[in-house]
DNA sequence: AAATAATGTAAGTAATCACTTACGCTTTGC
DNA sequence: GCAAAGCGTAAGTGATTACTTACATTATTT
């Protein structure tokens, strides 16, 4: 044995270039001679770190997740005691909201869900990120005593959806960036603390 | 002259077909081939019918705009006067919401929105399917008497987060049935009736 | 230093795709 | 009835693409 292989490294230091180019241009179109190219590798090196293309793209949506996540764990760590981490959450959402161009990728993914290996890649991204938000709106009822009409589960899913239109807003220049803040910081809120009549 | 043309009627024959085609397989991945195989034709029928492949697509988002114009048209005249119309619209996407599959044009479409031609089409789109929530949300609170506090058009906006996030729901099998009707009529009502605390 | 496995370069390949060309048949106006 | 334009069929084409093969170079272990 000879030369130890350094291809989870190597994996590691390509993905966010090829997470790049996947967010900037879907799935059909980011062709493997392009993603070579930007990772300034030949093609058939990034098919010694990934069986196929498919393969490279569902890396690219575990690696996307991780980002987010890694950006809520240190909302969460910095509390100030004056809010609740959703409220701290759904204000960073409201200003960062897409910035990376993540969502394309979900939409990329989504166009392709007849395949069982993205979709089901998509089903347990969409299944963290809503848990993970259902329990921060537990959390916020219980602190502020705030509505408890509305499911948990399914006022997380509400906010899902909401940063979903925020995006595909962004996207499309539907709305300005104040008024898209505004809807994901008031219509965010009515969820947090939906009250039924 | 000779044989008057009969191309728009062609184009509307051929037209389901084709939007049910796209739906199934998204932008990439539907071939003129197979578009033609559908039709019952051979692919340059569809090039005369058509400029290209994108004058296809954009057509197809148009064309499942007034499918879904039309039913709400419908759901509009059939009022029994114990229900406002936003809550007859409520009602009726909690149990039929997506099963068209209309959706998964529009994710293709996203995937494609560097196109300008594609991208306005989506946005045209979006505008008309908002502003039309917007005003039923109003015409709703006028009725009820219900909270005033969130502004409609943001409401609107969060109406179609929340239809978003329904159709990848269904795609994905995130959710069942039931639990994705609640989602609709609960979350929705709630966006409906709003009030800041 | 020599064997060995990792890493890199370059070229190739079979398949697919959007779109075209060529041409024959049919329908209409005059 | 006949010229002109619409309509249909069939085959092709150049470009692109995911993925492969062949081979030279480099680093590491013993």
């Amino acid at each position: 044995m000879a030369r130890p292989s350094h291809i989870t490294e190597k994996r590691c230091e390509l993905l966010p270039t090829v997470a790049q180019t996947f967010a900037e241009l879907g799935y059909r179109r980011t062709t493997t001679a392009e993603l070579a190219r930007r990772c300034g590798v030949q093609e058939n090196i990034l098919y010694r770190l990934w069986h196929d293309k498919k393969a490279m793209f569902i890396a690219v949506i575990e690696h996307v997740y991780e980002l987010s996540a890694e950006v809520w764990r240190e909302l969460l760590r910095s509390g100030d005691g004056a809010s609740t981490p959703a409220e701290r959450l759904l204000a960073y959402e409201a200003t960062h909201h897409g910035e990376f161009g993540h969502y394309r990728i979900v939409f990329a993914g989504l166009s392709e869900t007849d395949d069982p290996d993205i979709r089901a890649a998509l089903s347990a991204m969409y299944q963290r990120y809503q848990r993970f938000i259902a329990s921060q709106i537990r959390a916020h009822r219980q602190d502020c005593e705030a509505g408890t009409g509305l499911d948990p589960a399914l006022a997380a899913w509400a906010v899902v959806g909401l940063g979903t239109v925020a995006n595909i807003s962004r996207e499309l220049g539907l709305v300005d960036d104040q008024t898209r803040e505004q809807l994901l910081r008031e219509a965010g809120r009515s969820l947090l603390n939906s009250e039924h009549k």
